[in-house]
RNA sequence: GUGGGUGUAGCUCAAGGGUUAGAGCGCCUGGCUGUGGCCCAGGAGGUUGCGGGUUCGAAACCCGUCACUCACCCCA
């Protein structure tokens, strides 16, 4: 038997109204604040990704599902979807359209990782991105969207956390610092971290060894040495957020794993998620337009990964389908009259369903139980003979005869008061 | 990439060296010859993940392998 592939799930029938209650959320929020969908693909060449996320991230180094093309271009399935926005963006230069400039998207992501509770290979996200504004105001909007959609699915224990990486030159200038700090206690760090000195010492701080936590406790923090601009910034979202009622928590470790972000960071995590605690999470990366080739336009956005989210996602937030009627039939001519009823309530807008393999009226009925029909139409035979049929209130049990030609359409206008 | 746990019916799990591998749920049939859920009775459904080994005898013990799962790393 040939099975999935490790890390790639199915998504089955019986999840997914959980699944359309998300994406339903998700899309119905977007429009809400002015955003517009924008679908990107799920490959791209392979430098895109290099040059935005960071080519010494660990999404680049190991986790991107990579290939060659018959021309030998390298390919890779994109393991986030900011990249591939960014350069739509810069590609059919909507910098220059007024309205195009609050995109979001949704969709599946690619990274080879080992998988577990909360972390799959292929996995999907919700995120926005909010081009051409530095305002704060902008940051102010993308968290508080993001915060909306996971309170609006009702989803338990979330804790928003928030820094401020300051601009770059404040990252350059304050990464020596912390340099020299490490230096002092590079000993008692991690091997990792000792190697992360050298290639992003920022991440140091985000190392969650007790001994690294414990090293690095009294190190300088980020939020002092910010320049008085990105000081204001950072007060101005978090007065914000404050006069939108959004509770937050300061982390002046809240590191991002992609190399594009500064000023603004921001991460919601759930502590009822196990190991992989973070749900959504994002922050303003006003380098990577004009990095990746286009005019220097500010950004700020978020992803949240929809697994989490589905995860904790109470069932009360998933809406019950619409009702049913279901048409039991049996003998031949009571067959065809159900034909042609399926097809007057389906065409009435009904939803409406039968089932093909039952030949007794007994297991109609137990079949429209199990599908919760509200309402079940018996015709036999014997009902086709009299021009009538029988409709059955499956949850009173009570059974009425109407004429056959209109017993749909006095159903429908009785539904349609009810 | 590293470590732990688990693989038995469609699902959740028993059986811990000893007849023919069981239960609950689900499914089918009958009780009810044309009336669902509840109840009662019956039935179908298994290469005990796979391969090897130990043993008179293995679902069980050993080795290998694969899968799933949780965790580390890292992240949504």
């Amino acid at each position: 038997m040939i099975h999935g592939i490790k890390g790639v799930k199915d998504i089955l029938p019986a999840e997914i109204a959980r699944w359309q209650a998300i994406e339903g959320t998700a899309r119905r929020l977007a429009m809400l604040y002015g955003y517009q969908e924008i679908r990107v693909p799920v490959f791209e060449v392979t430098e895109l990704f290099a040059r935005s996320i960071g080519a010494t991230t660990d999404i680049v180094e190991k986790e991107m599902y990579t290939f060659h093309d018959r021309d030998g271009t390298s390919l890779t399935l994109r393991p986030e979807a900011t990249a591939g926005a960014v350069r739509a963006y810069i590609e059919h230069n909507l910098a220059a359209s007024p309205t195009a400039q609050k995109l979001y998207y949704l969709g599946p992501m690619f990274r080879h990782e080992r998988p577990q509770a909360g972390r799959l290979r292929q996995f999907h996200q919700f995120g926005v991105e909010s081009f051409g504004s530095a305002d704060p105001r902008a940051d102010i909007e993308v968290i508080s969207l993001l915060w909306r959609f996971l309170s609006d699915l009702g989803l338990p224990d979330l804790t928003l956390e928030i820094n401020s990486l300051g601009e770059a030159s404040d990252r350059s200038a304050y990464k020596a610092i912390l340099l020299d700090f490490l230096k002092k206690r590079e000993d008692r760090l991690c091997q990792n971290c000792r190697r992360r000195m050298d290639t992003n010492p920022l991440r140091v701080l985000d190392c969650k060894v007790p001994e690294c936590k414990a090293a690095t406790e009294d190190a300088p923090k980020l939020t002092d040495h910010l320049s008085s601009s990105a000081r204001r910034h950072f007060d101005d979202v978090l007065a914000g957020l404050s006069t939108l009622e959004i509770p937050y928590v300061l982390n002046p470790r809240l590191v991002r794993g992609l190399d594009y972000y500064t000023l603004t960071t921001f991460e919601v995590t759930s502590r009822r998620l196990g190991a992989q605690n973070a749900v959504g999470a994002g922050g303003r990366y006003d380098g990577l337009v004009e990095v990746l080739g286009g005019p220097k336009t500010p950004a700020v956005g978020f992803a949240v990964g929809l697994e989490r989210v589905s995860l904790m996602l109470p069932d009360a937030a998933v809406p019950a389908p619409p009702m049913m009627v279901f048409v039991a039939t049996f003998g031949e001519q009571g067959a065809a009259a159900g034909l042609r009823l399926l097809h007057e309530l389906r065409a009435l807008g009904v939803r409406a369903d039968t089932d093909y393999r039952a030949s007794t009226l007994k297991a109609h009925l137990r079949q429209a139980d199990r599908l919760g029909a509200a309402f079940t139409l018996i015709v036999g035979d014997d009902e086709v003979a009299k021009g009538r049929l029988l409709l059955r209130n499956m949850r009173t049990k009570e059974q009425e005869e109407l004429p056959l030609s209109t017993a749909v359409k006095a159903l429908v206008a009785r539904l349609g008061q009810g």
